[in-house]
DNA sequence: TGTAATCTCTATAGTCGCTATAGGTTCAAG
DNA sequence: CTTGAACCTATAGCGACTATAGAGATTACA
């Protein structure tokens, strides 16, 4: 039986957070001590971990929502758990993509400047002029 | 003079988004018609798009009201103008290296699904499994 | 002038995924 | 038995909006 301090201590998840994820019904509440503080079963550290890596990756907590009740039907088909996979894929990719012409463009405004006054600043010109800009964002 | 709605029409920010940013003052409260809506001078059109484009850069509303600060007055040095964006420039090349690593993870957990059932998932085991992972995140 | 459609007003609550705080209780070690 | 750390609940805050409700203003047209 472990404290939600040493569940903390083994997965990486703060213990307010633990607690959110049990309010949120992420995981189930556990048993508690005579005075009321929660003891968790060694199990609780395997689907702790699984929340937390899934949201290392990114995913929301709606879709390791999905993927937990997925994966607690092992006879179910894999293609949901797939495409939940493919979805947040497609979105980092999308993310990374709008990042690198961001990065371009904050790389062009912030190598103009010569270092003066602010009324000479290309990077205060830039964004008061979308014109400046070289593609639309 | 701008009705608030024209003025969101011209600068594609949101009404309720120009009236949230008035009231986080970055921008002046302007004036009021007889009836109390607000009606702003062409000048809101210039300092408004200032914003958005920030915003579209990915500036927070805090480095926006320290640019415009900045903006304000044309005599000083250029050097924080360029400091925010650098600084900006560097989470945003943070934010992408992340990003190709999870990418890179994605695809290699999203690839390898045989398409059979959640208990043969790859998605599921690798969520479970921290060690079938090809690098710490 | 009347009326209808659209626009605008304020205030408040909700979004996401936590994090922080306050004020109290329980536990484990010495 | 005492101390100090860990734990409890409930609530508020973060950033940057977005949505809703219920009321009032403006505009276009007949």
């Amino acid at each position: 039986m472990l404290s939600i301090g040493q569940l903390s201590a083994r997965t990486g998840v703060k213990v307010p957070t633990i607690r959110y994820y049990e309010k949120m019904g992420l995981i189930a509440p556990p048993d508690r001590s005579v005075g009321n503080q929660r003891r968790y079963e060694p199990d609780a550290l395997r689907r702790l971990s699984f929340i937390k890596h899934g949201r290392d990756l990114g995913l929301s907590l709606e879709a390791i929502a999905e993927l937990i009740d997925l994966a607690d039907d092992p006879a179910r088909s894999c293609a949901d758990a797939d495409r939940i996979a493919r979805e947040h894929l497609s979105a980092v990719q999308d993310k990374i993509a709008r990042l690198k012409r961001l990065e371009r463009e904050l790389t062009r405004i912030a190598s103009r400047c010569t270092g003066h006054t602010i009324g000479e600043c290309y990077v205060i010109q830039a964004l008061s002029d979308h014109a400046l800009c070289d593609d639309e964002h």
